[in-house]
DNA sequence: CACTCATGTGGAATAGTCGT
DNA sequence: ACGACTATTCCACATGAGTG
């Protein structure tokens, strides 16, 4: 009954909850349910250095192997507004992402400068939901590259090599500090990664479907088309076919916005002003009739065509002050009325016995009536089992 | 002082009902 | 099927107290 506070609640399970069931769920699957009894098989890899460095005029990362790649990059505006422990952890990540391949049935010896995410990693979790998140991370890519990752602090003296790695102008310094400690082990040669020092590390904007293998996109389509219920689903065909084709006609449009397109604006304003234009519609129905056809856009393999566009929150509110039209409030049925109600019943007419039974039941448990009764006898409302009170 | 934690608030997203 | 309306849930954000 978790997350359960009210008693007409049809989930029962808090979002977070089932987040962390289907967190379980994906790690087991991509280890096909393997356990570790034992890790002495694990041969020790090379050790790893990482470091991430941030102050008002340079933000930046870097770690180097002594197998020999090395790494570096500085932070973008976004990413440097956050904590120096997340900076850390952010960086160990990278470096897993693009060495782990090569770390296959091997330990690591990892040594991270900063005492708040080496110690949350060492214990493998964390309190605070920044670096917990890294560590899922990380735990998923050690299992999906068979390796393992042996954390050790590094006094920030000791941290020579990958220091001035993650400071601005610091290669020079730091390839200095390599040769003067041989960190490189022989045969190995160093070597920066092809993009190493890449101005930001911007997390670039990517739709569900890029980079899928094609095999999934069935199972993607069906589980993305899946994901809302019937109704609202009708709401996104009434936006497509109903108000957004009659525009494309007119216009000349294509039918999708595709991603990026540059008119996506205009063309989403103007299936805003026609609908308020012609007077029919209230705020609330346009409201969902744009959210129908944003959503239509995703379902067709597109970016959200709101993404990016400036003050369009703004023009919404606007439209809805336009469109405003009061609601009819409803009224409580008085509890003096419900009582006279069950107080005429007729004692020896089974269907007045039965209606009254269910108003108490209804009214005892918060329920509408909606709830345990179907709409409809046939169609896609009619009865059903998992639903309707048998 | 910086950070965490609990709690409250308003709005967006979404599910549902009801009348035509 | 459509449109108007309500209900529920979730999330971002504000606030204020507690804590090291």
């Amino acid at each position: 009954m978790v997350g359960l506070t009210v008693a007409w609640q049809k989930r029962r399970t808090t979002r977070k909850e089932r987040q962390d069931y289907r967190y379980f769920y994906d790690i087991l699957s991509l280890n096909l349910g393997r356990g570790y009894f034992r890790t002495d098989h694990f041969k020790e890899g090379p050790t790893v250095y990482s470091d991430a460095s941030r102050s008002k005029k340079y933000t930046g990362g870097g770690w180097c192997s002594s197998a020999g790649p090395y790494d570096w990059w500085r932070y973008g505006a976004a990413a440097a507004k956050k904590p120096i422990d997340f900076l850390e952890g952010d960086t160990v990540v990278q470096c897993v992402e693009s060495q782990g391949p090569s770390w296959r049935q091997k330990w690591i010896p990892f040594g991270v400068d900063n005492q708040s995410f080496e110690k949350s990693a060492e214990k493998s979790w964390s309190r605070a939901e920044r670096l917990n998140l890294l560590l899922k991370r990380l735990f998923v890519l050690q299992i999906k590259f068979d390796c393992l990752i042996r954390f050790f602090w590094l006094a920030s003296e000791d941290n020579s090599m990958a220091d001035p790695l993650s400071r601005e102008n610091g290669l020079d310094a730091f390839l200095i500090e390599v040769q003067r400690r041989a960190f490189v082990v022989p045969p190995a040669v160093l070597q920066g990664m092809p993009d190493a020092g890449r101005a930001s590390v911007p997390y670039p904007r990517a739709i569900l479907y890029d980079g899928l293998p094609a095999q999934y996109l069935p199972l993607m389509d069906e589980l993305m088309g899946n994901r809302l219920a019937v109704k609202s689903m009708g709401k996104v065909d009434i936006a497509f076919e109903k108000y957004w084709k009659p525009l494309t006609v007119e216009f000349g449009w294509p039918e999708i916005i595709l991603t990026d397109d540059p008119e996506r604006a205009g063309k989403l304003a103007t299936f805003v002003l026609r609908m308020l234009e012609n007077k029919k519609l209230v705020a609330d129905s346009i409201q969902t009739y744009v959210w129908g056809l944003r959503w239509k856009m995703k379902l067709e393999h597109q970016a959200d065509p709101v993404f990016g566009v400036m003050h369009w929150h703004d023009f919404m509110v606007s439209v809805r002050v336009r469109a405003h039209v009061p609601h009819e409030p409803r009224r409580a049925l008085p509890m003096r009325l419900i009582l006279a109600m069950l107080a005429t019943v007729d004692m020896d007419e089974f269907w007045e016995v039965q209606f009254a039974f269910f108003l108490i039941i209804l009214l005892g448990t918060f329920s509408r009536s909606e709830c345990p009764c179907p709409k409809t006898f046939t169609g896609k409302d009619r009865w059903n089992p998992d639903k309707h009170w048998m």
